[in-house]
DNA sequence: ACCTTCGTTGACAGCGCTGTCAACTACCAT
DNA sequence: ATGGTAGTTGACAGCGCTGTCAACGAAGGT
C-alpha cells in the first residue's frame, strides 16, 4: 500500500505549520490567499487526503453521514446511497448505515448506533422520519437530522417532493384519459406520505367533479402482497372500478398481477397508476404509470443541507436551532406516462 | 449527545491498566481468564464501544471494510450490504461503499479510493472481480481482497455458489417437465458467470441427449432491455424454443415481456426460466421460475473470511500469502420454481 | 510617534487508542 | 536453591490531526 502524504509533509513542501495546512483544508478564514494557494499546490502535488480518522480524533467529529433505513425498496435504497455518496465524496465524508432491526425496542437500538457510531449528521428515510418517538429521542440527544421524501414530525428539516400534487397529477391523467370510476390503495399509515397521496387523489377527484367510493378505497402495506390482496377485494365484485391508483409501484404490481390473473386486460379492462418508478414499472408489460422522485438528487441535496446544518450549528453553537427547524426543500417530480394507463405502448 | 464511555473509563473501573482493556477489546491472547471476565463487566456496564477513529489512528488500521461494486442489480447491492453488516456490527468494524464510476479510467479511480480509504479489506462483486486488471493493481498494492458470486481472477479466494451445477438443475427441470427445445440467453463475457452458467445449461441438455440449436442461443447485457432484443430475436421466426433459460431475471422478465406482447401464454406456449431470484421474479404473473443464491449468507461469511485474512496476515505478517489464496467457500444455491416453468400457480 | 485592533501564523497539548518493551509473576526442569 | 521459560500486566510514546492561545506584523486612530 502506497504510503500515503501525511498533513506534515504538506506542511514541510508548502513551508507553512501544520496548522495553517489544516486551516486551508477546513476552508477557515484568515489566511491570506498567497499561502493558501501555496498550500493547495502542495495538496495537489502529493495527492494528500487528511485522515478521517485523525481528524475525527482530534477534532471530536467522526465526518460520518449516518443512514437509517427500513423497509424501504432496495432502488429506492441505492439510489438514495449514490445521491449521499456523490456529495459526501466531495467533502471527505464517509457514509454509515444502520438498518433498523426487527428488535422489539428499535428505538433503543437505534439510539445505540447513533451514540457508538457519533455520525456528524443523520438522514432518515420514510417511515422512520415519521417516528416520532426516535426523532424525539434524537432531538434530545442533540442530533443534527434531515428526513427525507417525507414531512417527518415536523421537528426536523426535509428533502421532498410535493406528494399531494404529484399524486393529483397522476389522478387528473386518468382522468383525462377517460377514467371515472378510480380505486385507490393507500400506504400504511405510519408513512405521512400515504395520506398526502391520497389527499392528492381526492383532490383532483373533487376538482373534476367525481366521487370517491369508499368501497373502492383500501389500505396496504406498500408491498407487493398488500397490492394483491387490495386488487382482489376491489376487483372482486360486479361492481370494479376502471382504474386503480396504487400509492407505490409494488402494490400496483400486485394489482396487475391479479388483473392478469382474472383474465382482465389492462390498460383496456383496467387501468392502473403506481407510484415512486422502481425499475419494476417499467418492466412490466404494459409499462406501469407512475410518479418518478429524483431519489439520487434528493439524496444528495439533502446531504449538502445537512453538512450546511451541522457545519453552522458548531459555528454559532448555542441559539437558533430553532431558525433551521421546520424547513423542507421541495424538489420537482416527473410523470412517468406508459401503457398501463393508455399512454403509449411503453 | 451522552457522553460515551471511553477505555480509561473502563480501566479504572475494571481496576486495570487501558492497555488490559486494549487486549480484551482486541480478543488478544495472554490475559488471564479472571482479568478478562473483569473488564468485559465492566464495559457492559458503561456501555462502552471503542472508538473507531481512535483505534484506527493508534492502530495503523481503519477498521473499515470496503465494498466495491458497479451496475449490480439493487437488490443483490441491498442484501449482499445487510450480510457484511451484519458480520461488521459484531466485530465493530464498519462498512465503506464504493460504487465504480462511469470515467474511462475506472481502475485509476479505484485505486485512488483505496488510497484514500484505506480499507482493511475489500469486498469485490462481480463484474469487478472479474476485471484482471483491477485486481491486479490490488494484489500490487498488497490490499487484502475476496470476491463473493465470481470465482474471480483466480487471484484471491471467494464466496460463491455452484452456479454450473446450479444452472445445471434448472435446465434440468426445464427438460423433467417435458421442454425439449429450450433457448439461453447467455450473460455477458466479462462475468465469469456467464461462461458457467451456460456450461451447466449444456451439461444437462447433453446428459439428455438433446442438442442445443446455436441460434437459440444469444448473448446479452444481463438488463432487462437485452433480454426484449434476445428474446424478440429468438421467438420472431416460426421455429421457435418451448422454453428459454435466460442467465438472469432481469433478462427473463424481457422474455416473458415479449411473450405477453406476441399474445404467448406463459408457460404454456412459452417456459421461461431466471437466475437470482430478485424481488421481480415472485412479481411477475406467472411467477419466475429462478435460482435463489443466498446473497445475504453469502455477505456475511465473506466479511468474516476477509477478517480472518488480514487478521491473521498481520499476526504471520510475511510467508503464506500463497497459501491464503485461490480458496473458495462454496454455499448451497436453491431452485425455486413457479409458474413460469410450470410449476404450480405461485 | 504612540497605542489599539485586527488579520495571520505557529507552538503545543491532547483526542482515544495501539504497539513496543520492559517488568513482574508463576511454574517447570535442573 | 537456581536458572529458564512462558504467561501476564502496565508505562509510555505517538498515530495525524484540531483546538487553544499566544506571538507577530500591518493598518488605523489619536
Amino acid at each position: 500500500m502506497a504510503a500515503a502524504a501525511t498533513i506534515n509533509d504538506v506542511a514541510k513542501m508548502a513551508g507553512v505549520s501544520i496548522k495553517t495546512v489544516s486551516r486551508v483544508v477546513n476552508r477557515e478564514p484568515n489566511v491570506r490567499q498567497k499561502t493558501r494557494d501555496l498550500v493547495l499546490k502542495a495538496i495537489q502535488q502529493l495527492n494528500y487526503k487528511p485522515s478521517l480518522a485523525a481528524r475525527g480524533l482530534a477534532g471530536g467529529r467522526s465526518f460520518l453521514i449516518g443512514m437509517m433505513y427500513d423497509n424501504a425498496s432496495d432502488s429506492f435504497l441505492v439510489d438514495l446511497q449514490r445521491g449521499i455518496l456523490r456529495a459526501c465524496r466531495e467533502r471527505h465524508y464517509g457514509l454509515a448505515l444502520c438498518p433498523a432491526s426487527r428488535a422489539d425496542d428499535r428505538t433503543a437500538d437505534l439510539m445505540e448506533w447513533v451514540t457508538s457510531t457519533q455520525p456528524d449528521g443523520l438522514i432518515l428515510t420514510p417511515p422512520l422520519s415519521d417516528d416520532q418517538g426516535l426523532v424525539d429521542r434524537l432531538v434530545e440527544a442533540n442530533v443534527t437530522f434531515i428526513s427525507v421524501s417525507s414531512t417527518g414530525t415536523g421537528l426536523g428539516p426535509s428533502v421532498l417532493i410535493d406528494e399531494q400534487d404529484a399524486a393529483r397529477a397522476m389522478a387528473q391523467h386518468l382522468i383525462d384519459a377517460g377514467y371515472m370510476d378510480i380505486g385507490f390503495i393507500k400506504g400504511p399509515p405510519d408513512h405521512t406520505c400515504s395520506d398526502l397521496r391520497y389527499r392528492g387523489f381526492e383532490e383532483a377527484m373533487n376538482s373534476a367533479g367525481l366521487t370517491v367510493k369508499r368501497k373502492w378505497v383500501t389500505v396496504g402495506e406498500f408491498d407487493f402482497e398488500s397490492g394483491v390482496k387490495a386488487a382482489e377485494q376491489m376487483l372482486s365484485g360486479p361492481d370494479r372500478p376502471m382504474a386503480v391508483f396504487a400509492s407505490n409501484d409494488d402494490m400496483a404490481a400486485g394489482v396487475i398481477n391479479v388483473a392478469y390473473r382474472m383474465g382482465l386486460n389492462v390498460p383496456k379492462d383496467l387501468a392502473v397508476a403506481g407510484f415512486d418508478d422502481t425499475p419494476l414499472a417499467h418492466h412490466f408489460w404494459p409499462g406501469l404509470s407512475t410518479v418518478k422522485q429524483p431519489i439520487i438528487q434528493i439524496g444528495q441535496q439533502a446531504t449538502e443541507y445537512l453538512m450546511g446544518l451541522f457545519e453552522s450549528q458548531s459555528a454559532s453553537e448555542a441559539g437558533d436551532k430553532k431558525s433551521k427547524r421546520e424547513q423542507s426543500m421541495v424538489l420537482p417530480y416527473e410523470l412517468v406516462l406508459r401503457g398501463s394507463t393508455g399512454a403509449q405502448p411503453r
